[in-house]
DNA sequence: TTGAAAGCGCTAACAT
DNA sequence: ATGTTAGCGCTTTCAA
């Protein structure tokens, strides 16, 4: 079933099917008529690839994610989804899996679907110009930014808390409460991503304290999910190295923590404190509720659209910028 | 850039360029160089949309989900995906939101995108024949069936566990540790789907075992999310009547309503036991861990999909196949 | 081994 | 108000 059946059917021509598709004037009342109703009686919807062919501008922008089964970035979608719907975009949610590069995933899309610009949701954080240059197209990085990579200010935009200062805020908030043995759960300190920046933050904050960091309260888990976390908070209290809090650089990873040091009879935060990141909504539902530094995710969402589309509407060049990650009080930290 | 632009600067044919992006034989290994170098060169990826306008034929299967931040159907997406690409297949995502009408949203990608098969990931269960004469294509109800609706069993195909045994094996599991006055917690008695037909088994358990269910333990959330759960399980406390067990219809709602209930002073599972549906991954993290029927979610994914591509290749029919949910005992139900 | 050309279903410019 | 027609970028006969 094609415009052209329907046109056949009609009695019309093409044209006449298209502008009544396409709710275009200079239709006669009777001829719209008879058109729509061919339609609905046959079910027709005009083929999108036709559609997307013939129109070079298309208006479509590329969501890239990484893994749609992490809650934090599964809770931004919606609401990024429909910014951009209200902007006059269409949102292409384009799911990626370990071990394929984002960058290189981005610029096929944007290249196979003509794509007006991209918003990149976690990936890494030392991107180089000649990774960049082939998008063509404006980008946000969304979450993440380039810490450790050698792109210039004004060849990428992006939209983030500050990782590093979350992480040294993290610890001033243990530190604060008579912490000094705290340990951190986190992916990898060389994960050149938001791990690495938020341990960085961690371990200064513990330098200007004067508080010496003991290696063996270093957990790295090699992934952000629960499982991970899990076994690792294990293997670190089966080492039997004294801690009094833990700092898990996810909400995530955090609750996963919280079960382990249960399991081990140790009770949260009676026996130890744990801080997480993120903010995500399960933080207010678990027992204890986790403390943690909540990413601002509408003002993130909100940003990361506006800026896209400023970029893509010529407004303006680009730019980084920071939002502030606010420590939400839970449950899951004493003072010493 | 397009493929006439690479022919144009190797100074070959379209054809030619053609048939090295698509690997066929009979091209020249200079000739294959040269354009592959191009190509590499220009970051050239061929229009998708004129890719898929030229061949008739699609391989494509639609996923239609309402919302992706639902956990359970989130961590079925990634092995799904998987499996269809095994089967050489390629899966397309399509979330829709509330007050959509999936089958609606279903037909329609289906003749946009020219679906070679659909897979429904939840939704009502009371589809008509018209509804989903519409689809045309082979479609399976992933994770409901038809209960409410009035399809022949060669009409359609689903993968479920049952929902209503769950209910009423809910309901067992905690009269036989001794619970009699137990509260149900869930979406609402006539959504037509999951929670109402939980809801029918988990009555029939008690009224088989003599127990009269009280209508003021019976709390509908209107949605399944965890925010509603939370303010409807308060309400069900504020308003004093006693009971000393729950049954949510699913994790997420359970999680919540633990949270309500470990505010108003009452601990799970010591003053109160509660159960959920669905076994998602977190429900193994929390404190207590959750003791839950657990969709088995391999099968049902490796079951739908098999179900789907026999359909499309034609090795058999339209079948309804009902897998089975095992109760795992976590620490959330306690003998009376 | 290669190229020329038809055509997938649609939109839009142009003609009537 | 309506129809005719030229592509959009690609794959695929068919001919050379």
């Amino acid at each position: 079933m094609t415009i052209k059946d329907i046109a056949l059917c009609c009695g019309v021509s093409v044209s006449t099917v298209s502008r009544v598709l396409n709710n275009h004037p200079n239709v006669s009342e009777k001829a719209r008529e008879k058109v729509l109703r061919a339609i609905q009686e046959h079910h027709f919807v005009p083929n999108s690839s036709a559609r997307d062919l013939v129109k070079l501008e298309s208006d479509s922008v590329g969501l890239v994610l990484r893994g749609i089964a992490n809650s934090f970035f599964a809770e931004l979608l919606p609401p990024m989804e429909q910014l951009l719907l209200d902007a006059g975009y269409t949102p292409i949610l384009h799911q990626i899996h370990s071990g394929t590069d984002e960058l290189e995933a981005a610029a096929r899309l944007a290249r196979a679907k003509r794509l007006k610009g991209l918003i990149l949701l976690g990936g890494s954080n030392d991107y180089s110009r000649e990774q960049t240059a082939a998008l063509k197209v404006p980008f946000v990085l969304c979450t993440y930014t380039n810490s450790f990579g050698n792109l210039a200010p004004n060849q990428y935009s992006s939209v983030t808390i500050d990782d590093r200062k979350t992480g040294y805020d993290a610890a001033r908030l243990l530190l604060e409460h008579g912490h000094r043995r705290i340990a951190i759960l986190l992916d990898s300190v060389r994960d050149r991503s938001v791990s690495e920046l938020r341990w960085m933050g961690f371990r200064q904050a513990l330098e200007e304290a004067g508080v010496p960091f003991d290696p063996a309260l270093l957990a790295e888990s090699v992934s952000f999910d629960m499982d991970g976390a899990y076994r690792r908070t294990k293997e670190l209290l089966a080492a039997g190295t004294a801690f009094t809090a833990l700092f898990a650089v996810s909400d995530t990873m955090a609750i996963a923590a919280i079960r382990a040091l249960h399991e081990a009879g140790r009770s949260v935060p009676a026996d130890c404190s744990v801080v997480g990141v993120d903010g995500i909504a399960l933080t207010r539902y678990t027992i204890p509720s986790l403390t943690t530094f909540v990413q601002p995710q509408k003002e993130l969402v909100c940003t990361a659209v506006r800026t896209l589309v400023d970029l893509i509407e010529g407004r303006g060049g680009n730019r980084q910028i920071v939002l502030d990650a606010a420590p939400r009080r839970g449950q899951s930290v004493r003072q010493l």
